[in-house]
DNA sequence: TTATCATTCAAAGATTTTATTGAATGAAAT
DNA sequence: ATTTCATTCAATAAAATCTTTGAATGATAA
């Protein structure tokens, strides 16, 4: 084998881990899998799937190193293979949100309110946490706030949200708060809660980012995504 | 369009980016012009590809917002859109060695020495060149070590070492660096050096490395990558 | 041991990506 | 105005990736 080869050799193998990164499903389940380790069912319903097809994305990123398996019961568990694909992925990912021009538009459309964000940073956010002057709903799943949230946060999933209104306080901001910056289920709860007459905001990041900052959280260690393998 | 389709949109366009990283071509264009901009045609030559191909590359490179271009006379210069990408490839790259066993193997057979590696990494570098206990060597073609080299680095091609090496001392330490830790030319130059009977090391890292890592450098504007744009 | 069921596999057709070829463009230089 | 030539385009065939379907695996729990 010459240096050519050797050299292609490199860049072929190099291509196997951003191969595994370059389609739009494994990229959401890798944001998913962001928050936490989940069975290939739940992956498969959260992510749009069918739980073949889900099957098969996750061989692939895990033949790439990307994410790894353990069993437990009867469940498969996928998870991401250390912080660093954690680290990789949100810098890819704030890559392409600052590069790609229509994403912004896409989100901006879906916001629909150009002038009024209702956007909050992690830095006011904690501010505020601490002089008590919000209340903090994680919109997530109940399975993901189970496995970490935001120190304060209480759980109010997404889907529960209308029937669940009188819970939430009228007299306090509230800030709702989602996966990472591309979830949705955030923003349709803020429309919601200002639509209602409360005073909400959302979190422009989201749980993974506030993990990776080293920020407040409860229940979840923080390096439940640490391989200790061996 | 519902929630389900805003997001699938998300990251499907999302995956535009990463699609265009997903080749092994296109990995090995953005590690060239990770040393500075080319034309179009020193990139295929290069990167070993036909002009046709590598325009083809390139051109996807840039719709998803990796590159850019300039032209000065007759040629076009692609280079990396901003810090921001070299930051992320760097990541992502790292990211692969790490992971992918098989790229080490790749690595260590080239190298053909597990037990000896003869490798220096940059703070062990920084501080014998400021000792002035080595001299140090720029193995890369010429064009880029004009665009920028590390400082006290001499221009060295490894294409005309063989006949030059009269021109280095044998009293001292001989460092050999290249363009990343993927470049295989360093290897190559402490190979025969040391066959030679000189005391060769490589730099474990690259030039790209050491400008991300703000070390001494000579000739190259540290923003010589960045846009200003309008 | 047997039944259950979460996960994986295998095959096939549809879609997308890629390299090659030769021609077309169009900016710069004469 | 014309020529040059770096770059891009367009068309095609080959290769790879993706989704769906239904069946197979194989670990767990009974």
């Amino acid at each position: 084998m010459n240096t050519r080869e050797f050299k292609s050799s490199l860049y072929k193998q190099l291509a196997l881990v951003t191969k595994s990164l370059s389609n739009h499903h494994r990229l959401e389940i890798l944001d998913l899998l962001a928050q936490g380790s989940f069975s290939v069912e739940y992956i498969a319903e959260h992510a749009n799937m069918s739980v073949a097809n889900a099957s098969q994305h996750l061989q692939v990123l895990k033949k790439s190193g990307l994410v790894d398996t353990t069993r437990d019961g009867k469940y498969i568990y996928y998870q991401l293979f250390d912080e660093r694909v954690l680290e990789t992925w949100r810098a890819l990912r704030q890559l392409g949100l600052s590069q790609n021009h229509e994403i912004n538009m896409l989100l901006e459309d879906y916001q629909k309110r150009k002038d009024q964000l209702y956007l909050i940073n992690s830095d006011q956010l904690l501010q505020k946490i601490q002089s008590n002057e919000v209340y903090l709903i994680d919109v997530r799943p109940k399975e993901e706030y189970n496995l970490g949230h935001i120190k304060n946060a209480d759980s109010l999933p997404h889907n529960q949200l209308k029937e669940r209104l009188q819970e939430l306080p009228t007299d306090r901001e509230i800030v709702a708060y989602c996966r990472g910056p591309l979830c949705l289920m955030a923003d349709e709860a803020v429309n919601l809660l200002n639509k209602k007459g409360f005073n909400a905001y959302r979190l422009d990041s989201g749980f993974d980012d506030w993990l990776a900052e080293n920020k407040p959280v409860e229940k979840r260690e923080m390096n439940t995504l640490t391989k200790n393998k061996e």
